[in-house]
DNA sequence: TTAGTTTGTGCGATATACGAACAAATGTCA
DNA sequence: TGACATTTGTTCGTATATCGCACAAACTAA
């Protein structure tokens, strides 16, 4: 590829939009131009073209983004069939054990929700398609790391800022290794607390015709009203099953 | 504002990305040029760039979207604060009636999902935040369209294409514009089987503190396990609460 | 007022888009 | 199969639009 292949104007505007965030949902010019390290003058000028676009609202200090943003990911959500194809295993997964289930997929060092069925809320967040999770504390991010080369895998942990979001997350990276190794062993990873206190997830990868592991699947619970006995005893056979149908359907 | 402050590289890459849809989720150089009516250089260009980015892959012969995408629309998902705030009544609400809440806006002539709580899956159509639906046919999309001045409620109906999904769906405009009096009058709106056989939805606005609506209020049911009148005089009492509930917390 | 901060503008240097021409791949038909 | 037609992808020179800088203007807060 030459170099006059790439448009950074494109590119420039793209990292204007991701500029915007939950604690910077209204940015003026210069707030967007200190978060993306863009020229003032350029921060303008996408801010303009979005505003234009009907992306975005400008009432003459701050920039909000608009709905039609969402056209964007949908792009996504509506073009990829993994989503489409999932969903009736989520929902009658979700249905058997009263617990809500979930796919998701690797996007560097996050995992992300591509489809959910949601029973009752159990986490304080508010998990979406489109919403992330850090891969390294997310029942679905161990299976997912677990199906990539030992070297991949290592980098992306090196690559993440290990937080303890609890005291019980593992933050060591050799630690993190030593467990990834069990999960490419077992078949399934379990998470207890380590996200959230109360709550515990349990996740299987899903893999097409080909072997390929191509998303994640899991089932979240309330510590309280659920022992880890229980998820691998009673959702895991479950989970094993909804697995098996849904590799003999991605192509 | 002038002529130069609008980037059109920028403006060309997002409509490169909506490009790709449901039936088109893997598109060649020329599909795009196609579809964009970009040149086929200047397609390329762009295409090259979402590569580059991480926002798409490329096999060298056809472009596919990539999860990063989904960077862009949780941007405004998590940026706006009203679904996070939402969520909540829509939890309460959907498990206190046993069938899906959700939340919507507008854009343009559809009807954007911002939050949502699904307790079965009642419709073949599978909904989430990002999903859209034209807006004639919605209950949502009434209540969205009443809320405006008739003029402009009007030039979104003209801008629709007002087709019959099925045999029920109210196509015609005077009738439309009636119907949405009814609305304004009584305050919600229901739809019968008019989007698709079999499920019917009741809507109604939220407002902010100032009454400006801001967003719809919607449960959607399976017709054949719930008369209309349920949905009037069961699920509307439920439904002004969580209304002057979510008034009270929007600024 | 004045200093500090944010936003808007003009201009030269530079990078991008266009259109066409070329190259490569694919399809068609005898 | 081979030769031609068609579609698709890539390259290139040039006209044009964008970038980044420096400066001007507007706004804020003492």
């Amino acid at each position: 590829m030459r170099e006059t292949d790439f448009i950074s104007g494109f590119a420039k505007g793209l990292s204007v939009i991701e500029a915007f965030g939950e604690e910077t949902s209204r940015l003026s010019i210069s707030d967007v131009s200190g978060i993306t390290g863009l020229e003032r003058a350029t921060a303008r000028r996408c801010l303009l073209t979005l505003a234009q676009l009907g992306y975005a609202d400008y009432d003459g200090k701050y920039f909000t983004l608009t709905p039609r943003i969402l056209r964007l990911g949908h792009a996504y959500l509506s073009a990829t069939s993994l989503p489409r194809l999932i969903q009736p295993f989520l929902d009658q997964l979700s249905e058997k054990v009263g617990e809500s289930a979930s796919a998701s997929v690797l996007d560097g060092n996050e995992v992300v929700y591509i489809a959910r069925a949601s029973q009752r809320r159990v986490m304080s967040i508010n998990l979406s398609p489109g919403s992330r999770l850090p891969v390294y504390c997310a029942s679905m991010g161990r299976v997912l790391l677990a199906a990539l080369p030992e070297m991949e895998a290592r980098a992306i942990l090196d690559a993440s800022e290990l937080k303890a979001h609890t005291k019980y997350t593992k933050t060591e990276p050799a630690q993190l290794m030593e467990e990834l190794r069990r999960v490419r062993e077992e078949g399934y990873a379990l998470i207890d607390q380590e996200l959230e206190i109360g709550l515990c997830s349990i996740a299987v990868p899903l893999a097409d015709r080909k072997g390929q592991i191509v998303a994640a699947l899991n089932i979240g619970a309330q510590a309280a009203r659920t022992t880890l006995k229980d998820m691998t005893g009673r959702y895991l056979p479950l989970m094993r099953e909804a697995q098996s149908s849904i590799a003999g359907i991605l192509s």
